[in-house]
DNA sequence: CATGAATGAGACTTCATTCAT
DNA sequence: CATGAATGAAGTCTCATTCAT
């Protein structure tokens, strides 16, 4: 699936897929190397062949798994409304969320690690999914399809509401559909709570 | 018994003082308990007079830190519209996420112990709190402050936009006036982002 | 009972019980001086006022238990036949065995403590019972009253009879008649196993 | 798996020989992993390859030894006499101490651990070797190889004096010569003490 | 004298990592 | 390349002993 057409790589994915599998389950102290070995179906040593350590494996596991979430959530269209562009970020990332329950629940919440090099990483990564979340709402400002206010808050506002709706999908297995739940979304973010009038 | 009135459990609250700090800096599985005695100022084998296991003590920790959050929080009255009772809730959560970062920090977000008993509390927590949002929506639209739809979802937002604001003031040190802020966030969930031509 | 009239020692004795009744349950390495400290009703720092250490404690124990012992076994005449002074033995040691199956237990049996002071002591101990026996034997065969062979080797046989009887009686609970079954004891180291076509 | 026929368990071995020395020398609470380790040459984590704790270990090496003495003393045939078979079970008994003076140490004597399981075992190890011999005198008697009279107790004192010499063979390293010893507890089993008249 | 809160040396055990095969 | 037996640093927890009250 990840192998990129050559054969070389695959007992690296292998690995990768397994610390996936193991890490998400028991998170990252509780997670013993032998263990994704051993649902690699590998001998222990041999990860050490292809990651330093452990917290490189973690960290390789990581930036893999957010590539392939970002190549999923990103394919999006660039001359579209903020409405649209939400609509379809959400739809994205819900569609995302439920077919890799495992996969979010490590990589979105659970990440106690405190290694220096890796919460700088983690914290880089943050920033830039608000930072293109910023400009999106800045430019939907200047266009005028959002009322002005303090971007940043309008931006943590959608990052947050992004950020709960995963709880219940990956953690309660909540199940929804992808496309009508954004709409929602979406709809909720642009009319607010208060009763509209004049609709 | 130990202390006459006033200063009982003064040596508990110093290790769960000390624990909170060293907790929130280096998370549960990087600290020591070493560490903690160590900041504490006392011996190691003190905190066993207290707490019988790490774990415990980490229970131990979130338990009276989130009781130590509910107190602030909750003190809100009752006979209120919705947005004046999102307004105080929203003020109060951001009055004590700037007073108390190094707390929340850990409290709110930090969880990757998954000892089946701390699991389950930790959910029960998470699902109290969505409960109680969850009725104050409800009755919201019931007495029609809000507009009908998914009262699941609003309360999701609701809570995503909590907890979003959440990370800039504590791993951002984002200094903030907690009831300007709080109208803003108020003002965003009510209106919504569109632009209101009927106001 | 043990105490000598005054009241001095009086709380030194209350340690000593408790001592004897925990060591003997738990065996020293698994008796914590805290629960000694529980059973004598007392502070755990006020052993220590008594004896300098838990080691130096169960010496004294150990001590002071078999000095009971011995005198409740030694209480027996001189002017008998060796037969009729193991009768007498044989009685009070049955007799004491039934009477204080705990202490027994850990007097005789438990000893794994290995400090190089009190393996000479409970070494020197068991010559002594040794020695007292040998020259009973030895005795016996001057006058007579027993058949010339290895002396040694009948000291330990009788030693060893008086141990194996032991067993059962503190471990298994065996309800005896002291003086009926120091007869039988007697009567078998006597006579031996083999048929006597001639009595 | 481990190695091809003859050498499988080599290091397993290795451990249960250098547990053997250290836990007779010692005693079980005061053998600290390490030092077994260092005696059997290999890492302090090497051992907890083979053995899950130090109590298991203690246990596989009562069992081991215990299997290795039995194999030793049961060698011996069936269709003699009572005396011709305590004769052979003595010298069994007494070769086996002499050869192995460290273990039956530890085997015999030292038992203060008080882990419920192993006490357990100890005790039923106690018992089957009693009924063991229980047999023996009951068939004896039977047979009329022996006088009647109170089986238990004649078994207890057979028990008591194969114990009591262990003693100073062990402890006191007494040199022996296991045919003629046995000889001579066999004749003083049988004879007792009483000068025959008759012989 | 009596106490028990405080202490810290030291024990067992885990597990990431290495390296000979 | 692959392996897994071997390793030992490091962590949690126990408990005899001390000492201020």
């Amino acid at each position: 699936m990840k192998d990129s057409g050559t054969k070389a790589g695959k007992k690296r994915d292998l690995i990768l897929e397994a610390a996936v599998q193991v890490f998400s389950a028991k998170g990252y102290h509780n997670t013993r190397m032998e263990e994704i070995a051993a649902v690699a179906g590998i001998g222990k040593g041999t990860i050490y062949e292809y990651f330093a350590s452990k917290l490189q494996l973690f960290q390789a596991m990581m930036e893999s798994s957010l590539q392939f979430y970002y190549e999923k959530v990103r394919s999006q269209g660039r001359d579209f409304t903020l409405k649209e562009r939400l609509l379809h970020l959400f739809e994205a990332h819900l569609r995302f969320c439920r077919d890799n329950r495992e996969l979010t629940r490590i990589v979105f919440w659970d990440s106690e690690i405190w290694d220096e090099e890796l919460k700088e990483w983690t914290w880089q990564t943050r920033k830039d999914k608000q930072q293109v979340m910023y400009s999106m709402v800045e430019e939907g400002i200047r266009r005028g399809e959002i009322r002005a206010g303090d971007p940043n808050l309008v931006t943590l506002m959608i990052i947050g509401l992004v950020g709960s709706v995963w709880v219940p999908i990956t953690l309660e297995d909540w199940d929804i559909a992808p496309d009508e739940l954004a709409r929602q979304m979406v709809d909720l973010i642009m009319q607010g709570l208060e009763p509209s009038p004049h609709k």
